[in-house]
DNA sequence: CATGCGATCCGCT
DNA sequence: GCGGATCGCATGC
């Protein structure tokens, strides 16, 4: 394991569904806290029901049409935050749901930002990990292919889990069939609605 | 351990 | 007006 670098922008160009098992094992970095994703969730464009850009650009979803490698951060339910990499092709409408992470570095400052919580709780779930990381709307469109960027995606050295595990995504209502929730087999810290040993 | 519910916005129907 | 890519606490088995 080297010194943490970037992911190369080309990365991000691929489809989220191409793209989503590739970010595990990558690091999120933000501000002297870093936690390793271990949990995502692709969503698509037009051919994905269950995805915000389902129905084409808003107000809201707008980063889902922008740029690849930027943030698309979202209020859910009116308290919380999710935080998405934009996926490409292109700007082809897609991104990839961060639903959990494995605390890396700033522990003491995660923990106080998610109030002191169970440390098992601290980044499993989208709206903990933005909580842990202090990521809200400001940070919607956020570059996150540069370390000078308040946050940004880190590759040190872990490769992704050459088998992850598929499953249907949680808490959508449409296409719960399809198995586009990835998570590096055998890890705790993962998300609710989770079983995996 | 499982289920339920309240909190609290805003974009969309 | 409605309801959501959620969370945390409370209740009941």
């Amino acid at each position: 394991m080297g010194e943490p670098i970037c992911c190369p922008p080309g990365l991000y160009e691929l489809p989220a569904l191409e793209l989503a098992p590739l970010l595990l094992n990558k690091v999120l970095v933000r501000a002297g806290r870093a936690g390793r994703i271990v949990e995502v969730e692709a969503y698509g464009g037009s051919e994905d029901p269950a995805s915000h850009a389902a129905r084409g650009p808003t107000a809201r979803n707008r980063s889902m049409f922008g740029p690849p490698g930027r943030l698309y951060v979202y209020r859910i339910y009116g308290l919380h935050h999710c935080a998405n990499v934009v996926s490409g092709p292109g700007e082809a409408p897609g991104a990839v749901l961060l639903r959990a992470l494995v605390p890396l570095e700033g522990i003491d400052e995660i923990r106080q930002a998610r109030g002191g919580c169970d440390d098992a709780l601290l980044c499993s779930g989208p709206g903990r990990l933005c909580q842990a990381l202090g990521l809200d709307m400001t940070f919607d469109g956020a570059d996150l292919t540069t370390a000078s960027s308040a946050v940004f995606l880190a590759d040190d050295g872990t490769r992704p889990p050459p088998e992850p595990t598929a499953t249907p995504r949680v808490g959508i209502s449409r296409a719960r069939d399809l198995p586009w929730r990835f998570v590096v087999p055998a890890t705790p810290h993962l998300g609710p609605g989770t079983r995996v040993h």
